[in-house]
DNA sequence: CGATTCGTTGAAATAGATCAATCCTTGTGG
DNA sequence: CCACAAGGATTGATCTATTTCAACGAATCG
C-alpha cells in the first residue's frame, strides 16, 4: 500500500466513523493494486481470503455451472463485493473479473473480521453495506422471476436513463455482458431491442435513444421495489 | 408475550450471548403469536415494522408485480425473515404469508436497530444470519440463471434427499408452490416429474421414489455451490 | 492489414406458458 | 356418513418466448 493512497481511501463512506488505530490495523496489511481489464480476480469456490473493494473502473461478477456462465452483478465504486463470504468465513460463490481497468483495495478476510468485531463503527458500515446487497439480489431475483426478457431490458434502460439524466443512455458495457446479466442470450438481446423500436428506443452501437418515455414506461411498468437501487 | 414462552425463546440461536438487560428489552415489546395457515403477515412496499422470527410451521416469501406473483422462499423454524429491511428502516420487498399453522415472534425494529448498536453478541448473530441469507439468495439466482427447470426439480428433489435422509422423500408443501419456487408453472412441474421418470423418479401424490440416485445426480449434477446449504 | 471478437439477422429447434378439459383430493355442510 | 363444492394436479393441444445454429457485417486490436 502507497502511504499517499491512504488519505483517499480514508475517506471512503465504508470506513467513516472507524478509529485510526482501527484503520491503520485494517491497512497495514491491505493492498490497493490497479488490474487491467479482464483480469480475474476471485474463483468461485476458493476460501474467501480478501475482501474486495472497487475504488475505481468496473469488475464483473459471474457465476459457471456445468458450463454455463451467468453474469450475476457488476460493481461500482465504491463498493464491496462478497463481503458474506469474508463474514462467514466461507468460500466464493461467484467469481470476480475487472470489465475495465480497475483499482482495487484487497483487506485481508481476518483483518475484517478482527476490526469488524471490535469496531462498531466499521461493523455497521458494513452491515449496512451487506444489507444493502442483499437488498439488490432480492430486487434481481423478483427481476428475472417476474418479468420476461423484453420487459427487464425496458426496465433496465429506464433505470440507465435517471442514472445518466439523459435521453440518450450510453449502456456502460458490451451488450454481450448486459444480456447475460440481464438473463438473455446476446441473440435475444439484438431482438429484444428491436421489439422495443415501436416504442421509441433507437439502437447506434452503444448509444440508445429514448424518444417515447411515456409508452416505455406503459410497456415496462417499472416498479419502485424491483428498480429503484435507493429503497 | 406470555411469560412461559420467554425461556424457550432464550434458547433460540439468534440471542445466543446477548445480555439479559438487552434481552430483556426486546422482549417487551415483542409478540409471539400463532397464526393459522394462509394468513398474511406482511406485504411488500410497508415500511419494516417488525423483525419476524419463524418459531414454529412454515413461512412463504413471496413477490407480485404488475398481476403476476412468485414464491421467493420458503422459511423454517428457526429463522428470520426481512432482516436486511429492519436493519436499513426500509420498505418490505417481499410479502410473507402462513403456509401452514405459525408461530412468529415479531419484534419490533426500533427495538432491534436499538439492541443491534449496543449488544455486540447479538449483533453478531443478525449479522451472520443476514450473510447467510444472502448467500441463499444468491445460490437461489445461480440456480434460475443457470439451469433449466428439470434440473432445478432433480436438483431439489436430491436436495429433498439430503435432508429427510431417506430415498423416499415427501414434498414440504404444494406442487404449486413447488413450481412456483422453482420458477415454474404447476403445468410445467407435471411434466418436469415426468421428464424425470427414467431417470428413477417416481410420483405418488407428495411422496417421491427416487429409485436411482446415480443416474438422477448424473442428470442434475449438484454444485456445492448452488445447492450446499451449509456452505 | 488481417485476425478476432462482437453484434445482428434468419431459420429451425426447444423450452416453457397458456388454455381447456378432466380427474382427484379435501374439506364442508346437510 | 355422504354429497357436493372448491381447489389442486394432470394431460393434451396449442401458442409464445427463448435458445441454438449458421452466416455475415462491423468494429477492434495487434
Amino acid at each position: 500500500m502507497r502511504p499517499d493512497d491512504l488519505p483517499q481511501i480514508r475517506e471512503l463512506n465504508i470506513f467513516e466513523g472507524i478509529s485510526d488505530e482501527n484503520f491503520d490495523e485494517l491497512m497495514r496489511a491491505s493492498f490497493l493494486q490497479t488490474f487491467p481489464a479482464q483480469m480475474e480476480l476471485i474463483e468461485e469456490g476458493e476460501p474467501a481470503d480478501f475482501l474486495h473493494i472497487v475504488v475505481e473502473g468496473c469488475v464483473e461478477l459471474f457465476a459457471s455451472t456445468n458450463g454455463r456462465e451467468s453474469t450475476m452483478a457488476m460493481v461500482y465504486p465504491v463498493s464491496s463485493f462478497i463481503l458474506a463470504a469474508i463474514l462467514r468465513d466461507a468460500v466464493y460463490l461467484m467469481s470476480a473479473r475487472t470489465n475495465k481497468k480497475s483499482r482495487v483495495l484487497m483487506i485481508p478476510a481476518v483483518s475484517v473480521r478482527e476490526v469488524f468485531d471490535k469496531d462498531p463503527a466499521f461493523s455497521k458500515a458494513m452491515v449496512m453495506e451487506l444489507a444493502n446487497c442483499y437488498r439488490g439480489v432480492i430486487k434481481e431475483h423478483k427481476n428475472l422471476k417476474l418479468r420476461t426478457s423484453v420487459e427487464r431490458l425496458a426496465n433496465r434502460l429506464l433505470r440507465y436513463r435517471q442514472k445518466q439524466q439523459s435521453d440518450q443512455v450510453t449502456l456502460p458495457y458490451d451488450k454481450k455482458i448486459l444480456a447475460s446479466n440481464l438473463g438473455m442470450t446476446p441473440e435475444n438481446l439484438s431482438r429484444a431491442f428491436n421489439t422495443l423500436k415501436p416504442y421509441g428506443v433507437k439502437v447506434e452501437g452503444n448509444k440508445i435513444t429514448l424518444t417515447d418515455i411515456e409508452a416505455l414506461a406503459t410497456f415496462a411498468k417499472p416498479s419502485k421495489l424491483i428498480d429503484d437501487l435507493a429503497i
